[in-house]
This record gives C-alpha cells, sequence and structure tokens, in this order.
DNA sequence: AAGCCGATCAACCGCAATGTT
DNA sequence: CAACATTGCGGTTGATCGGCT
C-alpha cells in the first residue's frame, strides 16, 4: 500500500516503511519515548525525515491504536462530531480512543461521506440537499397555507436554510400577496449565511454565543422558532445565494432521493441528540 | 486469463500553529 | 518582539486490492 519509494533525496528514503524499519523505530521509542522528530531517525538509525517517523508512528505503530471495521457507533459518533466541528479530525479523533485522524478521514471521505451523499444529506452541511427535495411540493404547501409561521416552522426541521432562502426569494414570484413575503422575511431567518454553508463547518459557526452548554444539539439547519427578531434575513441576490453549490452536484434523481431504502443500518442522521450532559466545551481545543 | 476500474488507505505535501532563541 | 525551528493538521496522491467484464 501507499507510494512506492519516489527518490532518495539526500539520503531520506520515502515511500511505503519497511518491517526493519518500523521495528527499528518502535525500539527507539521504548526506549527513549516519542520527541524530538528531527533528530530522532538520526539516532534510531533511520534514513526517513522526523515528520516521516512521526507520521509512522502516530498513526500505525502506537500501542494503543485500535486497528480494522469502524463500528456502526463509531460511525455514528463520527457523523454527529463532524456535524459539530466539520473536518477538524484530530478532534474528532481523540473522542474516538484508539483511532486516528487519518484513519477517521480516511474512513469519512471513502464511506461514511458517500453515505450520507448516498442518503440524500450535504455531507458537508449535514443537511438535506436542495436537488434531492421536492421543492415545487413545498412551495405548494407554503402557497395554500393562511398561517405561514407553521408551515415555516414544520419545513425548518428538514430543511437547508438555503433552501428557505430560495423559498422565499421565489414566492413574490408566484404570489402577489405582500404579506407572504413580509412573514418569509420575519420568520425564515437563520444565522447561517449562504457563504457559510457552502463551507466545511467550523466551532466558530456553531458554538453557542453566551451557553456552552447544550442540551440537545442542533443540526446545521436551525429551527426558526429559535430564532430571535434580531437575526434579519439577509437580501437574498444572485450575488449571495449560492445555488450552484446546491444544484451542481450529479446525485439528483429522484430515485436516489429517499432516505430510507438506502441504508440496511437505519442510521439516525436527522437524530444529532446529544445527552443532555454534553457539553461542548469538551470539543473545542 | 487478462484487462479494466473503482475502492481503499498508507504516506506525502504544504501550510498553520506553537514553541524556542 | 522578530526570526527561526518544530510540531500538528488537513488535503491529496498513488500503489495495491478485488470485483467485474
Amino acid at each position: 500500500m501507499g507510494r512506492s519509494p519516489c527518490c532518495d533525496k539526500n539520503g531520506v528514503k520515502k515511500g511505503p516503511w519497511t518491517a526493519e524499519e518500523d521495528q527499528k523505530l518502535i525500539d527507539y521509542i521504548r526506549f527513549h519515548g516519542p520527541g524530538n522528530w528531527r533528530i530522532l531517525p538520526k539516532n534510531a538509525g533511520l534514513q526517513r525525515c522526523g515528520k516521516s517517523c512521526r507520521l509512522r508512528w502516530t498513526n500505525y505503530l502506537r500501542p494503543d491504536i485500535k486497528r480494522g471495521r469502524f463500528s456502526f457507533e463509531e460511525e455514528e459518533t463520527i457523523i454527529q462530531l463532524h456535524s459539530v466541528m466539520g473536518n477538524k479530525w484530530s478532534a474528532i479523533a481523540a473522542r474516538l480512543p484508539g483511532r486516528t485522524d487519518n484513519e477517521i478521514k480516511n474512513h469519512w471521505n471513502t464511506h461514511i461521506r458517500k453515505r450520507l451523499v448516498r442518503s440524500g444529506i450535504d455531507p458537508v452541511t449535514h443537511s438535506p440537499r436542495l436537488d434531492l427535495l421536492d421543492l415545487s411540493s413545498l412551495l405548494g404547501v407554503i402557497f395554500n397555507q393562511q398561517n405561514f409561521t407553521s408551515v415555516a416552522t414544520h419545513a425548518s426541521s428538514l430543511l437547508n436554510p438555503d433552501l428557505l432562502r430560495l423559498a422565499s426569494l421565489l414566492l413574490p414570484l408566484q404570489n402577489p400577496n405582500p404579506t407572504y413575503a413580509s412573514n418569509l422575511g420575519q420568520n425564515l431567518q437563520t444565522p447561517i449565511t449562504s457563504s457559510e454553508s457552502s463551507q466545511p463547518q467550523t466551532e466558530s459557526t456553531t458554538t453557542p454565543t453566551n451557553n456552552n452548554e447544550i442540551s440537545s444539539f442542533q443540526p446545521m439547519n436551525p429551527r426558526l422558532d429559535d430564532v430571535g427578531p434580531a437575526d434579519v434575513l439577509p437580501p437574498l441576490s444572485e450575488s449571495t445565494f449560492d445555488l450552484d453549490s446546491l444544484m451542481s452536484t450529479p446525485m439528483s434523481s429522484p430515485q436516489q432521493n429517499s432516505i430510507e431504502a438506502e441504508e440496511a443500518n437505519p442510521s439516525s442522521f436527522f437524530d444529532f441528540g446529544f445527552p443532555d450532559d454534553f457539553i461542548l466545551d469538551d470539543f473545542m481545543f
């Protein structure tokens, strides 16, 4: 596995590690402990750079590494943590004893990410994807509702905030009644900006402002009834609304839309519940 | 049997963060 | 405080494997 030795510049070997090299590294670290990776290869008699030694040790040779397939529970944990932290693989790995950041990252990219996409979940935002939702039926419901707030509240639990913005954009075009539009402006609000929605989620966008202790985790699509009146829906324009980011992906077949049949395991992708004693601070480094 | 191709994952690279002088 | 060194992290690459035709 891995790359073949592609160069031997300055006597520094690259590529896959041999069993002999592994043993040298293990023996050295057993005796001296890890640390000062720069001088380690020289002292250990390895023709590797310190960086390569550190990577080999932390990702493969460390005795506390758990190898083998990820359990269902581990995958669920990764999904939940990723929805909070984004691509902070080291932080996620710190919550999964025996797993390395590299291993988790690989597993995410090769398994979990694809699973989410197949299930109609955007692996970046952890929200249902616009191109996999029946927007016309959603708008149909909205247009026929007198009580717009209730509709928005129900829809918001499932929808990407960008989708709601799109709805607010389309609404005035189809219904001249300005009441709907103003209600949209007041109710369909979200702290996630359109530009943020296309970026990996980071702590800064998910950390509660005043209370770091949360009893129920809210995924990327926050409920509208939690939004305060001060949060004004940003004006929707082509410059701020990244429709392409929602529409450009190829997995848009309605046949692939349903979350149900795809997975043998009834993974609770929409259910990001955390225990009451969950403390977000523990995840922030 | 042979070739193709997608999946997997160890390892590399570049950069940012942190520590030291 | 600046400059340099070291460490850590995330993205990406590419060799290998296994299934399919």
